[in-house]
DNA sequence: GATGAATGAGACTTCATTCAT
DNA sequence: CATGAATGAAGTCTCATTCAT
């Protein structure tokens, strides 16, 4: 999780302190446009960055390329935690945590909302590029999720994704209400579930336990 | 549903030219704002409506004020059409369908979840400001869904505006495929259900007892 | 004074309610100016006249030529004044009294210093086009001030419109400090009375001869 | 008087290009309102400042801004002077040396005189402000013009600046007619003189000639 | 490599003036 | 004649990006 490979575009070899102003930049570009939306400037950036408009452009050559860093960064936080979740024991509590994890992400940030609405993740490219990170990582927990009887047959990945999406918008929305927030969380992993009496029939079927990669 | 007043605005008589203008302007910021987002600008507003900027302007006093305008001739279609159902007989279908309808709604457009993400609907706002009309009108279509047994009782219309929040932002990202589109309304529409086993308790307030489909 | 030609344009015989419209729009410029500055809007004079825009413009041509037309007013009753005192016994109290008269003028608005800025009243315009008005009326108190010994004789028209141009913009920066107005025109009347030793010398040519206060 | 700090605003040491800048933004601009009055757009200034329009708001944040620097710049000026003039031996010339010095300054723009009607030195504001720059000055060279008897007892600081106020507008009414000019100018002195019959008073008070402070 | 000053396209908005009703 | 809707030039200011130091 920590090795080099976590911050994108690492790895060239940077010198150190190249580095180092890298991960500044990428720290102060999350924190503002979570809290003050895309529109933020990038001097407002490079400001709470600490380092010079200009050296904010050598690592970024566009504002997009910091945009995209920074989604990146947030998609890679939300893949590792589908990955460590994948190697729970209950496939059903896995998959459930998943999403029940959406709950204290962005309590009211863009960045996160954001993040997904790019980067291929809409139902249409995901056709073409199956190779998503987060596309692979969600299967593997749908798949076994559905194995184990514990979510609907008839879900897909692509369905699974733009739920996830809705329902961080939700929980935006929801702002800081907890009630709000946790029942519109249930609704969606309610919607998950089997209907009646479809739901017990695959459950013994994961006693094996399967490892990703 | 076609009275004049369905047109936000035009409550004080124009003259028939500047209605017109005033018009054209609306529908073409709402096209501009929905194909490019909320940052398109004024000036493309005006050419699309085939005025000039001074007039849009005139209409407007402010670029927000035409957002504000716009949204609110959405918000008032989708009141509109609750209200409709509302006046409906069985009121587990309206609910549905009102649900439903959202899957017309906004194929690609920021126009009507910025509609919803303004206007006091957030779940905070909703609490000090309960007289919004969507509000009144969703509660008409929940409550009467509720006691018909057909909606979860734990829902309350707060919990309801999230979702639709959620889910018209999951349309958005979902595109033009129209399955996943589909699948992922089935996913709210279940899970507003009333959970397995709670469902018949209410049922003899509707009198002659309906099954859906 | 209130003959028709002290409205100025009026000449032309005017409908009686285009003349009203005519008089409503300069009464509103007037107040509007003063009050705003130059820079307040047309269309601002022609809603406290209470007519339409169309209107104003059909009256002045331009802003400018309404400017020019409120200006003139002004100076009107300047001239109007100055005649009025012209008819006085006394030449010296009469020349005071003219100055005294800005006291009361223009306590804090731009309408009036404009109006002397413009109108060819700068010393240079004064040497080719000695024919204005308020010149006329202003070499009447003058000179016969001088004559009776009352005011240096070093002292030429020009002379006289610039420190009262300069009087009249320091009521404005004094604004409402009384003692400091007072003392301000003080200064000015006093350096416009005859040095000291000089004073006796054309008394004899005023007949009887009075003495101030 | 040609240390930096005269240069207002170059305190924060500035790369030497930049101040370059800053100082043929402020030349440009005193020259621009100067010829054209504060209307005059901030396109004109940076373009006869030769610099883009948003280097001139890199420098300040605002039109009102940059008038507040010209402004600052030519009051300093006049501060300046007072200050020299302060160290004469001869108190009555000093003072009115520092009169007759207005006789050069602006021939015909708007500047030094909207200079002076801003910056708090209007009557009013005077009374709660007395720590204003130029106020200090010209008390400094009131009270030794005062002691020594070649000034009026009776007239105060803010009367000085009012008549002053008058006396800049007045120049610039006269426009290039020296004769109205200077005997404008004389008109103001004259009248700032001791009355006749007062004059010699105070005279013998000043034997051994006072250093201020 | 880092810095931050400079750049200028482009955004929003105002307002004098015109013209169809 | 009166009206006020329409027009668009022009003004202030922002910000992504470039480039000299």
């Amino acid at each position: 999780m920590t090795s080099p490979s976590a911050v994108p575009g690492s790895e060239r070899s940077l010198r150190s302190d190249a580095l180092r102003n890298r991960i500044r930049i990428l720290v102060a570009a999350e924190s503002v446009f979570a809290a003050k939306g895309l529109d933020a400037s990038t001097d407002e950036v490079a400001r709470l960055a600490g380092v010079g408009i200009g050296t904010l452009y050598r690592h970024f050559a566009t504002k997009d390329a910091l945009l995209d860093a920074v989604f990146a960064g947030r998609m890679q936080r939300l893949v590792d935690r589908a990955d460590d979740l994948a190697r729970e024991s209950d496939a059903g509590r896995a998959f459930f945590d998943f999403f029940a994890g959406l709950l204290g992400e962005s309590p009211r940030d863009r960045v996160f909302t954001d993040a997904l609405a790019r980067a291929g993740l809409d139902a249409e490219a995901a056709a073409t590029r199956p190779d998503n990170p987060l596309h692979i990582a969600m299967a593997q927990l749908l798949e076994r999720a559905q194995r184990s009887g514990q979510v609907r047959p008839d879900v897909s990945v692509p369905d699974l994704v733009s739920s996830m999406f809705g329902l961080v918008h939700a929980m935006r929305h929801a702002g800081t209400a907890t009630r709000v927030r946790l029942r519109t969380l249930t609704i969606v992993v309610d919607g998950l579930r089997p209907p009646a009496g479809t739901q017990r029939r695959v459950k013994a079927s994961v006693p094996v336990g399967r490892r990703r990669r």
